[in-house]
DNA sequence: CTTGACTCTGCACGAATATGCGCGTATTCT
DNA sequence: AGAATACGCGCATATTCGTGCAGAGTCAAG
């Protein structure tokens, strides 16, 4: 296996898992713990992560600290994308939301995963140039600038040749009798479009999504399929939703 | 076996596999191992992979490529998008090519302008965020990640509802007699088409591509209306252009 | 047809790089 | 404190690399 080649998968792993460990690395790599060692050094040189006792952790213990307690949802995000990117199968064609929950999904997709996601936000697309196996469609339109997503009769007019397995669903209220709601008309339209060209609608909620609602419906939960939550919502909080037959995603824990 | 034919072989499985091993690819097409070596260097060198011990990855690891492209002649390719950016005028509709130059370009646009820029980049559309009273629109379809630009028949189809002022297009080579060029067939139908719905186009021409023709060529030079260059660029390297009744856009002294 | 310039390829050899092992030391856990 | 584990360093070995060189093939001018 290649030097280079390696470095990246423990990065990857590291990414992914939020740590790794020098012996699991050695076996999984059928290699050395010194090799996987001199690896973790070099990197560390190189500040692509910081080395502890046993293994390593993402580079900026002290930024990454700071960064989860300024905004706890992006612990969650972190999560909520972890465990969405784990329901696009190899050789699926899914669609994804715009949004900061939904680039964290694409970021956390499998950097050799075969498939083709279709989405109308940019920052999303750019995420995904490093998927060598992925294949990126763009929907194009009139750019959004403040939830910088492409939506409009063009956007509705590139989608109509597309037929999905998946969509995840970025919104910004989860309520039982309210259904899914956002903060602006046209995304309500652009987002029940986009569900209706896939076969299944996820949603990904992170916790402070619960509950609200926001001033423009996009569709009743009945519609959808299933939501993406974070591993520490109260059971109590989802009842509601399990009892409409809706499936509970939760991340792996560690 | 010819040589071109061995290269091409060679990118070919770097595609598929993410890698290539130089060891495994002297004994697949049973060549020595030195042959390899020096097909990888050659391609290394063209910019087509990143060699690495032991074999080679694809060149764009897309991050440090583009980062790298986008440090290549940054001073004049800054000065280039501030004359470019000059030829957009208020209320214009403006297409914007994608790649490094075009970005550039998109950066030096004055932020109070009131104008509608039609890209197919979406490096190009999120560096328009921050422009308040820009229209952004987006050409969608299929994303090809190494030039990170949207092409193919949908991005075709999205072209047709629109009829631009301008286009400014982006390009690897700029020949008097070769005409436009480009490295990639479908980059060079994509832009003929940009510029066929533009009453205008003007080319992006840094030092490094002037006289030069790339394998693909796009139009020929009748067909252009004026080269936006450095201000560096000797006056006899642009007679040829002149006589051909181009204009010539050049950076106004700071 | 011949000759000379040029290109491509494989081989040889010294240099550079990567990996695994041993061993003494440092860190962590109980 | 004592055991277990992880660490870093030096060294030996195995690959891999780059370069110089020679033979084979190609092409075009004479």
């Amino acid at each position: 296996m290649l030097t280079q080649k390696r470095k990246h998968y423990i990065l990857e792993v590291l990414q992914r898992n939020g740590h790794v460990v020098a012996k699991t690395l050695a076996m999984e790599l059928g290699l050395s713990e010194d090799t996987i060692r001199r690896d973790l050094r070099e990197l560390a040189k190189d500040g692509q992560l910081q080395r502890v006792h046993g293994g390593a952790l993402p580079a900026s213990a002290a930024v990454a600290d700071y960064a989860a307690r300024q905004s706890i949802s992006e612990q969650g995000k972190r999560a909520i994308g972890q465990a969405a990117a784990s329901l696009i199968q190899p050789g699926q064609i899914a669609i994804l939301d715009g949004g900061t929950t939904a680039v964290q999904v694409a970021r956390q997709l499998p950097l050799n995963l075969a498939a083709t996601i279709v989405t109308h936000s940019p920052s999303v697309a750019m995420e995904l140039i490093n998927h060598a196996q992925l294949d990126v469609i763009l929907i194009g339109g009139k750019l959004y600038k403040h939830s910088m997503v492409t939506m409009g009769t063009a956007a509705l007019a590139a989608l109509t040749h597309i037929r999905a397995d998946i969509f995840l669903m970025g919104v910004t209220g989860v309520h039982p009798d309210a259904g899914l709601s956002t903060g602006n008309l046209e995304e309500a339209y652009m987002k029940r479009a986009l569900s209706e060209h896939a076969a299944e609608t996820f949603v990904l909620a992170s916790q402070e999504k619960l509950g609200v609602a926001s001033p423009y419906v996009i569709m009743p939960m009945a519609e959808v399929h299933g939501l993406v939550v974070e591993a520490s919502v109260a059971t109590a909080q989802l009842t509601p939703f399990v009892e409409m037959g809706l499936s509970i995603i939760k991340p792996s824990p560690l």
